[in-house]
DNA sequence: GCTAAGTTTTAGATCAATCCAAAAATGCCA
DNA sequence: TGGCATTTTTGGATTGATCTAAAACTTAGC
């Protein structure tokens, strides 16, 4: 009755066998077999081994799917990026992968692509395909309410790196207030007065921190310059928007960039005017992504560990869902201000400049 | 099949509401609501709407994984690959996830990290959720015989990039033979005779491609210099073997390199060297990763166009999983080669345009 | 008005697990 | 050996959908 489908290449034809069949197979009940297979320990060694045996020789799959019907939990998650082809996040989702793997977990991934339809969408879909949870980063322009209707359909979700509605909200990410605070304290200890913030786009969470951060370093440090442009955090936002500073009259003489796209492109800029990055003016990045160190001059950034955040979210997660009223948790790691040669901490000197190698492959 | 429905903010608790509800807010019976939600033509158009706005009314909530259970496909799908934190993948998954998206799939991702065993036991817990497919970024070392395993599990599988085991299988990746021969012939049209091959590990398919290429454009063009140099791929590797091979007699006039982190790593230890890439020794990179233009040179790089190789890869999977039987296919996107600076093909021009910066006056 | 044919609808079994309460087996001691 | 408490095991109901074959309803033709 269970040769019925061909088998492949001559193995055994393994697709259907079910509890049932191990039952049989071991001279037990349907139940006992559950419960060995959830590792109970109502059921006696003897018994254990006997049905451990039988698994194993019929080859028995677990289907999860069924289990999850009758049971509480899927063993899945749901994640929600903006932008996977930004380093930034493969190496987040690389430590979410990480921490869920540990835990027999698995996940869900979708790029919105800053789309909050889009993210409505794939946020519907995982509400049919019952997941355990969400980690989430808002797409822009998402709507607050959205995390209370999460919470309404008894979805967990962990907003990640930005956040929007009211605490209290489950979060993981970094504190940009004190990145940005540490990029000014250095370039004001390096003598630097005239210092510009480039980038951030909208009033998101994330950039909303970056630029409270500089605000108040220049009035800690009793700076009168001041000069925060907005834009998309693109490369060819960074050339753009230094073009436009070095253009002014005063020009600043360091600027701290949204994210390490925007900083290469105000190096691009800077040599694109006949100007040393570094000597002519400074420049910081934010996030410390692998490109940084290779820059020339070498870009001095505040690293934002992106996969331990993932790591940090996934745990969280798990905590959520297993106890769903607790209360509130936010994980915010601590930057730490890599220092290179972009600064003009250092000279940039040739061959001096190699402090990260890569571990990157493909293909 | 999906209701677009969700009352808005925290109404009653829409968790539980199943078909049975529907059919008795209907006054029809469990079947036709069934037909309802999968737009069979059976049913007749009065019934048809007024199912529609009870399902509206009562918050219904699809449960694919109850449906899976009786039907036979979860809608869902495998994506393995081996480096996430790699910007080539994440525009690769980005591509995977916006063809799937169109057709209601939704993929898990796992990060093999090019361990075997990790990629064991995903592919394992894929088994057990059930998936429709897989899409495979077969990590080094893998086992020819995963591809027939996999398919005696009755799980098609579409391998990416790489491929193992004997064809005929279904495949979607870039001919990397013809992107280095298109290396080799631009250098070769431009004069050089001594050109090196830097990089590529263990023997999987995508090295042997390139090096087939390699040695092939040689003899097509009677060049007599022959250096391959194995090595991991990675920015410090392409350090190494560009200093190696610089110090060597006679030293290569120009490098062609499996992907573009070794390409800006001998572009790092030319520079480290005193020497200007592009004019003292030409380097050319693959994959056209968005930093390639960032490059001091701009990197001229073998484009592989990593998303649309995820979008092709995905519709072949969904194709496979419509028909099983089918014949396999194999996808192979044509490279393009982007000339830049790197490879001392345009003389490098202050404020020239945006995709193709040039900065080498400055170095 | 009665069939025959076609169109809609439905009951009941099924998918593969878990949960629960009760039954069976075992151990202990008088 | 019986009584009682524990330890194991089990049958049957349940989860929420789909499938199948048959029932119920229309319509058309004579």
């Amino acid at each position: 009755m269970r040769q019925d489908a061909s088998p492949r290449q001559g193995q055994r034809d393994t697709a259907s066998v079910t509890l049932q069949d191990i039952a049989a197979h071991a001279g037990v009940s349907r139940s006992t077999v559950s419960l060995v297979l959830r590792e109970s320990p109502l059921v006696a060694e003897r018994t254990r081994s006997k049905v451990q045996r039988s698994i194993k020789t019929l080859g028995y799959v677990y289907n999860r799917g069924a289990a999850a019907l009758r049971g509480s939990r899927t063993s899945t998650l749901g994640v929600v990026v903006y932008d996977i082809a930004n380093p930034f996040f493969g190496a987040m989702v690389a430590g979410i992968d990480a921490a869920l793997n540990r835990e027999g977990y698995v996940s869900f991934l979708a790029n919105s692509e800053d789309s909050p339809a889009r993210q409505q969408r794939f946020l519907e879909r995982m509400r049919e395909h019952r997941v355990d949870g969400i980690l989430l980063c808002p797409a822009e322009g998402t709507d607050p309410a959205l995390i209370d209707t999460l919470s309404c359909w008894g979805m967990p979700c962990i907003q990640v790196l930005r956040h929007v509605g009211e605490p209290p909200f489950d979060y993981a990410g970094t504190d940009f207030h004190q990145g940005v605070c540490q990029a000014m304290d250095h370039l004001v200890a390096l003598g630097h007065r005239r210092i510009a913030f480039l980038g951030g786009h909208y009033e998101h969470s994330a950039t909303r921190e970056r630029w409270q951060g500089y605000r108040e370093s220049l009035e800690r440090h009793g700076l009168t310059y001041q000069r925060l442009l907005r834009s998309t955090v693109t490369r060819r936002d960074g050339v753009a928007m230094i073009q436009q500073l070095m253009a002014e009259s005063p020009a600043p003489s360091a600027v701290v960039c949204h994210n390490d796209l925007v900083a290469f492109g105000a190096m691009l800029g800077l040599k694109r005017l006949g100007l040393v990055p570094g000597t002519d003016c400074a420049v910081i990045g934010t996030d410390d992504v692998e490109e940084a160190s290779l820059g020339d001059p070498a870009l001095t950034s505040v690293a934002t560990h992106p996969h331990a955040i993932g790591e940090e979210a996934a745990r969280l997660a798990l905590r959520r869902i297993a106890n769903p009223e607790g209360a509130r948790e936010q994980v915010v790691l601590a930057p730490r201000l890599k220092v290179r040669d972009s600064c003009g901490a250092t000279r940039p000197e040739p061959g001096a400049t190699w402090t990260e190698p890569s571990t990157g492959e493909h293909a």
